[in-house]
DNA sequence: GAATGGACGTA
DNA sequence: CGTACGTCCATTCA
């Protein structure tokens, strides 16, 4: 057998290689956008891909350390007892650094008591004797000891991890003069400090090396040990006991007990999607197709690991009569796929779990399907709302809709983007959807029909079913669905908007921002572009000799803040003109994208994302409907232009006052919060007194704005700091004023508190209706990382709160308008808002189901207070 | 052309 | 060193 035709073992010590990769790599560059550090992760697969690359071995596994324990510092606790402690920025990053390699379908081995380099020296062992060609790597010494002919050691240079030196028989003797077996003797003799394991002073490798040659091995050294002269054979008898413990430290277990053996460790192709995944969230761009060039998979290939093949009932064509004979035989729940064209119905696909059928849309499928769809009798889909609609535009209004596995996969995990069915398939079937490869014309994968989708959606459905835990499971049917119904409406009502009022104010726009950035050209001499933060900077930072601002990864920040404080402390007129530049070009892009988004029957249809937040709310895109500019004077102009339809008689806007610090006084008990709602009193002006001791007459509008800022900052986890910045004042008076403040609503501090220690030891936070969001990184030794999470975990419940009640209110309204055969209709939802078509002869009616319903979506302890105002524009209707 | 970061609009 | 979003632009990278 020639060497090639051998099997290759690389057992890799992944905590000694990542710890230098994380000395090597400046954790700067480093680092996610939520400050999770990402050096050593990074510098350690960057070895790894590279070896992978090299050497090609047919078996691979990689060991770490479980703690820093183990049966050696049992047995004699000074080893490397003045190792100082782990940094926690490394040791957060070697569970990702596992995860990483278990995409990669990597064994990650690990064992209680024992080091890695144990594990290796076993595997080593064991693959030797199976006739492996093994390579170790590793960055501890002591591996030397194992290296043979079939055994090379990679040891990293001094500098990093990059460069790889191979140890051989040879060159061991070359580098010690002794063979590697022998390695270990000399390392007794000579002692190793990092491990705090002295050996004889003044004894060096070139000693133990003359001594070992001379007597042959170390037994027989210690023997004879009164042969040796001088002041160095006085030290040597008197640190014989050192020298013996030494070396028993230093050997390697050859014979730990592993659930693997070598040829267990066959390489196994990548799961390319969980390597995309873990990738992403750790920000590694460069790196994928590295990994996927060394593991011989193609990058575009999105070939998920080597699932089960779990075929899907054929694909049966039916027509017309056999779909509704089908129907007529199916169980009780059906799964519905309808394929979207130009947002009609394409094809339909219906499952049960042994058989599917499908057929392309036409009047007399229509026809034949109507009176199903429409009952109440129960159907599953995956991301039903686009569906909805488009049965809806063909005048087929779907009933009975029972479960959607998009909002049952957010539900049970808010914070994972992908929320394709594939994805749920691999998830929780651990099977592969058959997708037709998309780079491909003439696709040599077929992918799923409309009824093999609808198929795997309805295991999919029964899995998450099964995933759901607490009240989960009412929040989608509850809630979830209900609004789905009435999204779908909403989004196919659309808005109407004024091209004339748009278009006017965006050519003034338009002129005025020509003449603020000529005014700014002529401010600093020179013509730049303002919109680039780049040019910016330098106009600011170089030209203008400004001080320095806040940092931010590419340079030094310019937004609207540090400008501001910019002007305060350095005034100079090219501060404003840029600011008004920013805000007029920002008005225009708004406007601009506004018209672009007019459909032809003159309104705007927004899409919302329902699985769009991690906290329950919704969000909207093409066009974001929900930021529409409000705060300016001028940017009320915009909101103008949305105008009550033709066929209807005004537009109604509805808004919760207050709705989060209501909940807050809800779930924190807190007496004076509650009293202050219960009293009708303004919330500000109430707080205000308390905290300031005065009337609430007598509370200025200074003192009202203070705490307003400190009542909003609460539900955000704001510091003294921020809230310091925020107000412009004092860091000590930002303190001082909470002190106060919670001094007057002790409960409201107690609450939150216990809100993020109960977050911790339940790993999620939980809505007042029972909708959950995870937060593992409440036990992040990462501070940044762990931060982040607790205010985001004193958020979630109060934000994730409001969102239910607004949920609830808007189905509640949205189905009663139906029931009462209105015309008046809802049109927008923004968080704590809604906005209503009112068709003639119908305010009254509309007005009263809108303010009940948002008034009792949910019984607190202090009533919900809803704003309602009328007009025919969405400015004028506002408040 | 795709991906990223900065800036900024809303609740 | 304040939560939750989406969009635009300039810039960088492949």
């Amino acid at each position: 057998m020639t060497d090639s035709e051998k099997p290759t073992l690389l057992v890799v010590d992944g905590h000694s290689l990542a710890f230098r990769a994380f000395y090597a790599l400046p954790v700067d560059n480093f680092t996610t956008k939520d400050g999770q550090h990402t050096n050593g992760v990074y510098g350690f697969l960057s070895m790894f891909v590279n070896l992978l690359k090299a050497e090609n071995p047919s078996h691979v596994a990689v060991a770490f350390d479980t703690s820093r324990v183990s049966f050696r510092t049992r047995e004699y606790p000074e080893y490397k007892a003045t190792r100082s402690e782990t940094p926690p920025e490394f040791s957060g990053q070697i569970p990702l650094l596992q995860d990483c390699l278990r995409a990669m379908q990597i064994t990650v081995l690990t064992k209680e008591d024992i080091e890695a380099d144990d594990i290796l020296a076993t595997l080593a062992t064991q693959g030797e004797e199976a006739g492996f060609e093994v390579l170790v790597c590793s960055g501890d010494r002591d591996t030397i000891q194992l290296v043979t002919d079939d055994v090379t050691l990679l040891y990293p240079n001094v500098q990093g991890v990059s460069q790889l030196k191979r140890y051989t028989p040879e060159t061991v003797m070359e580098r010690y003069g002794v063979p590697p077996a022998q390695y270990p003797e000399i390392a007794a003799l000579v002692g190793e400090t990092s491990d705090n394991l002295p050996g004889v002073p003044k004894v060096g490798e070139k000693t133990a090396v003359k001594w070992l040659t001379q007597f042959g091995s170390l037994d027989v050294l210690l023997e004879r040990a009164d042969e040796i002269k001088g002041v160095v054979g006085g030290n040597l008898r008197e640190h014989i006991e050192d020298v013996r413990r030494n070396r028993a430290l230093n050997r390697l277990l050859r014979d730990v007990e592993l659930p693997v053996t070598p040829q267990d460790l066959v390489r196994r192709p990548i799961d390319a999607q969980a390597v995309r995944d873990i990738f992403a969230r750790l920000e590694f761009r460069a790196l994928l197709p590295r990994v996927f060039e060394a593991s011989g998979t193609d990058a575009a290939d999105s070939a998920s690991h080597d699932a089960p093949a779990v075929s899907a009932p054929p694909s049966v064509e039916a027509d017309a009569v056999a779909l509704a004979a089908w129907i007529a035989d199916a169980p009780e729940e059906i799964a519905v796929t309808v394929t979207i064209e130009n947002g009609r119905p394409g094809r339909i696909g219906l499952a049960s779990l042994t058989t599917t059928v499908e057929a392309s849309w036409s009047d007399d499928v229509q026809a034949a399907l109507a009176e199903w769809l429409t009952a109440d009798a129960p159907k599953v889909m995956h991301d039903a709302k686009g569906q909805v609609k488009a049965l809806q535009r063909a005048g087929v209004r779907l009933g009975g809709l029972a479960f959607d596995t998009l909002l049952a996969g957010w539900l049970i995990r808010p914070s994972f983007p992908d929320k394709t069915l594939a994805h749920l398939v691999d998830r929780y079937l651990g099977e592969k959807l058959p997708e037709a490869d998309p780079t491909q014309l003439v696709p040599e994968t077929e992918g799923a029909t409309p009824g093999q989708v609808a198929w795997f959606t309805l295991r999919v459905a029964a899995a998450l079913r099964e995933s759901f835990e607490g009240r989960v499971g009412e929040i989608l049917t509850d809630i979830e669905l209900p609004t789905l119904r009435a999204l779908a409406d909403m989004e196919l009502a659309g808005v109407a908007v004024s091209h004339e009022k748009l278009s006017g104010f965006s050519a003034e726009l338009g002129a005025r921002a020509e003449r603020l950035a000529a005014d700014a050209y002529l401010a600093i001499d020179r013509e730049v572009n303002l919109g680039s933060p780049k040019q910016l900077q330098e106009v600011l930072f170089e030209q203008l000799q400004l001080p320095k601002t806040r940092k931010t990864k590419t340079g030094y920040s310019t937004d609207a803040a540090v400008l501001a404080d910019l002007q305060d402390s350095h005034p100079h007129p090219f501060l404003d003109l840029l600011l008004q530049h920013r805000e007029a070009t920002k008005m225009r892009q708004i406007i601009e994208s506004l018209d672009a988004a007019i459909g032809s029957d003159g309104r705007i249809h927004t899409t919302y994302l329902q699985t769009g937040s991690q906290t329950g709310r919704l969000s909207s895109t093409d066009p974001n409907l929900q930021n529409i500019p409000v705060r300016t004077e001028e940017s009320r102009r915009i909101r103008s232009a949305f105008e009550v339809g033709s066929g209807y008689e005004t537009l109604l806007t509805a808004d919760y006052s207050q709705i989060e610090m209501r909940i807050m006084a809800h779930l924190s008990e807190d007496p004076g919060l509650i009293e202050a709602f219960n009293t009708g009193e303004d919330l500000h002006r109430f707080v205000g007194a308390r905290v300031f001791g005065v009337t609430p007459e007598d509370v200025t509008p200074a003192m009202r704005s203070k705490v307003k800022a400190m009542s909003y900052g609460l539900v955000y986890g704001l510091s003294a700091f921020g809230l310091s910045k925020q107000l412009r004042i004092d860091q000590s008076e930002a303190k001082q004023l909470m002190s106060e403040y919670f001094a007057r609503f002790g409960a409201v501090r107690d609450y939150l508190r216990s809100s993020v220690e109960q977050a911790r030891i339940d790993g999620y936070t939980e809505t007042i209706f029972g909708r959950r969001r995870p937060f593992p990184d409440l036990a992040s030794p990462n501070r940044v990382l762990r931060e982040n999470a607790e205010r985001a975990a004193l958020n979630a419940p109060i934000q994730g709160s409001a969102a239910d009640i607004m949920k609830i209110a808007l189905f509640r309204i949205h189905e009663e308008f139906r029931a009462q055969g209105l015309a008046s209709r809802v049109l927008l939802q923004i968080h704590d808002e809604l906005v209503v078509e009112v068709a003639a002869g119908e305010w009254d009616t509309a007005e009263r189901i809108v303010r009940e319903r948002m008034g009792d979506a949910a019984t607190l302890t202090v009533p919900l207070d809803v704003q309602i105002g009328r007009g025919p524009n969405w400015e004028a209707a506002g408040h």
